[in-house]
DNA sequence: CTGAAAGCGCTAACAA
DNA sequence: TTGTTAGCGCTTTCAG
């Protein structure tokens, strides 16, 4: 009657204890590599463990330790979708660490306007051990639910809030690094396109496009400073929407807060007639693969997007083994196909 | 001492019950909306449910019913990767109908040649209630593992066995559809990259081409045959390896049995000074996100990626909730982009 | 070093 | 219509 109907081949822990002719707790204790059973007994029991195929049942297991092995995946919301390139590679990154260490990822649907719902849902009787997030804003809500529910999280990019675990690409200073480089080439006006308003990353990618000005010795000129959303349809209308200044010459060379705005940017300027990087230079931010699909494959700033995924995860496990406190990591940039997309200043870049 | 360390703001089903002044099986078949409970009874624990912040625990209801409610799914392995495109919007759409459900995803890293563990280790003792994969092979190993495993599963993509459930784009007819269209356009020499070999997507576009070719009155021809892997790097490389056909004006359109190929063709064709569509016309399958990056968009066969994840999940969930048996679902697709990276074939076409 | 026993929080016969 | 009673399979005191 007892153990009918389970999966073929795979024994129940009570059914390997009676086998070894040890008690259930013993043989908990021998499969989780615990000092105090004897070596022979538990050399014994895993043996016996291999031999009679035993698995250990997962759900009961996390039942009995309080935990689910579980990890709430929390996507960005629109205007970015899942579908970005961007958290596509971020996500193999952060899968391969958990999975590693035998936690599966719960990517809930959030749908608009409901996200502090969604973590409610999440955190509530522990449906997970631990939560990442991305895309920090000023002003973040979810934080103080978060800080509230005791349940472990960390975001991919820094946040305000000082008493938050964090995992970043430096933005700041690759946006100020690719600004310099455009620098080097000759280029003096140098628009940039701002990501979604609201984000701290959106801010600090600005920081550093006014230390970039700041370090070529130039000043913040307002006409260069475009609005965007961090989409490839915001990268293309912010160009549209400047086609007069920059066919005037009075634009040299666009940074880009991200790649999918460089390539809506690129995209734009193709379509105008204007060479890149003949006409204008463009540099993106991130070093996401697709940019590489393009011909020339796009200047851009290297985020190292799969290390992100896996460190945030990493900072996550540790958190909920309770190895460290707060962390905040920041993980360099570099630039990459340096002489693509961009160029040198042309001559009437003066005008 | 008892029910101290939980989350806040959450009781058990026993507080609840003590709360309401019922048993707990009575709360139980009330949250579940057994019709056997009386409906004022029903009415008051919900209300108490609603009063006291009651949360279900996933977890010790998963293990009392003897199921998991979450599904392992399986990435395609080498060359491919997760980062693949096509598979964030797939795995979007996955994801979506699972939450929506309340399941979770398992995506196991399997490590090369250990396919076959890698399932049994999902199925053993029921790890998970259902199992996603991708690309069947003309042989497949997996499909009699899990037949024997009684573990519910669903591929994407068409398998050569009857008794299994897929969902699939229109991989046959999509790629008929493509060539005819360039066929259309007056082009006669239509070369094909094709996929991985071994996989019945690769046979069923194969075979695509050749209805195609058939409709438009050509006979196939081995020159225009262009092996691939469903990689960019793999499109570059057929590409590359038939330039002097290509100059010599011996091929006027290509066939890229998926968009990464066409992107990898396309890269290698601008590189080597050959005008896209101007000079050669090429034609993608899948529709990414990514191929509207390209300047022009790639011209493509658009599969419902994001639909074909959705039912794949539906379908699970119908077989492991045994509402229908095996199911074979084939989604419609159509060219997108019409008049981008393909155009009518030049005159030097007839070489 | 090992075992007995008491749960983890919920579900599901079986009775009443 | 409701309650009682056993578990689900594993972990973990507490004793010995």
């Amino acid at each position: 009657m007892k153990g009918q109907n389970r999966t073929k081949g795979s024994i129940t822990m009570a059914e390997l204890a009676k086998i070894c002719g040890y008690s259930k707790a013993t043989v908990s204790r021998a499969l989780s590599d615990d000092p105090r059973v004897k070596p022979e007994t538990k050399a014994l029991i895993l043996e016996m463990a291999r031999r009679y195929n035993y698995r250990p049942h997962t759900v009961a297991s996390n039942l009995a330790r309080r935990r689910t092995k579980t990890i709430g995946l929390m996507f960005p919301s629109a205007p970015r979708t899942i579908a970005d390139p961007f958290f596509l590679e971020y996500l193999h990154g952060v899968s391969e660490t958990l999975f590693e260490q035998g936690f599966s990822l719960l990517i809930p649907q959030v749908r608009q306007q409901r996200v502090t719902e969604t973590i409610e849902e999440l955190v509530a009787h522990r449906r997970v051990d631990g939560i990442i997030l991305t895309e920090p804003r000023l002003e973040d809500e979810r934080i103080v639910l978060l800080q509230e529910s005791n349940v472990p999280f960390v975001f991919l990019g820094s946040t305000v809030k000082e008493d938050v675990s964090w995992v970043d690409g430096d933005n700041r200073g690759g946006i100020c690094q690719g600004v310099r480089a455009l620098g080097a080439l000759g280029h003096r006006r140098i628009a940039v396109i701002l990501g979604e308003e609201g984000l701290v990353s959106t801010e600090k990618r600005f920081l550093g496009y006014q230390d970039g000005l700041a370090a070529l010795g130039l000043k913040l000129d307002r006409d260069l400073v475009w609005p965007g959303d961090f989409t490839r349809q915001g990268g293309y209308r912010a160009v549209v929407n400047h086609l007069d200044q920059i066919k005037a010459g009075d634009v040299t060379a666009i940074m880009a807060c991200n790649d999918l705005m460089a390539i809506g940017a690129i995209q734009a300027l193709n379509e105008a007639g204007v060479k890149v990087p003949e006409q204008v230079s463009v540099m993106g931010f991130d070093g996401i693969e697709v940019g590489k699909y393009l011909s020339p494959p796009l200047t851009t700033v290297q985020q190292p997007v799969y290390s992100l995924g896996r460190e945030v995860a990493r900072v996550l496990l540790g958190l909920i083994a309770e190895e460290h406190g707060t962390v905040h990591l920041t993980l360099p940039v570099t630039i990459v196909n340096e002489t693509n997309t961009i160029g040198p200043a042309s001559p009437r870049g003066a005008a």
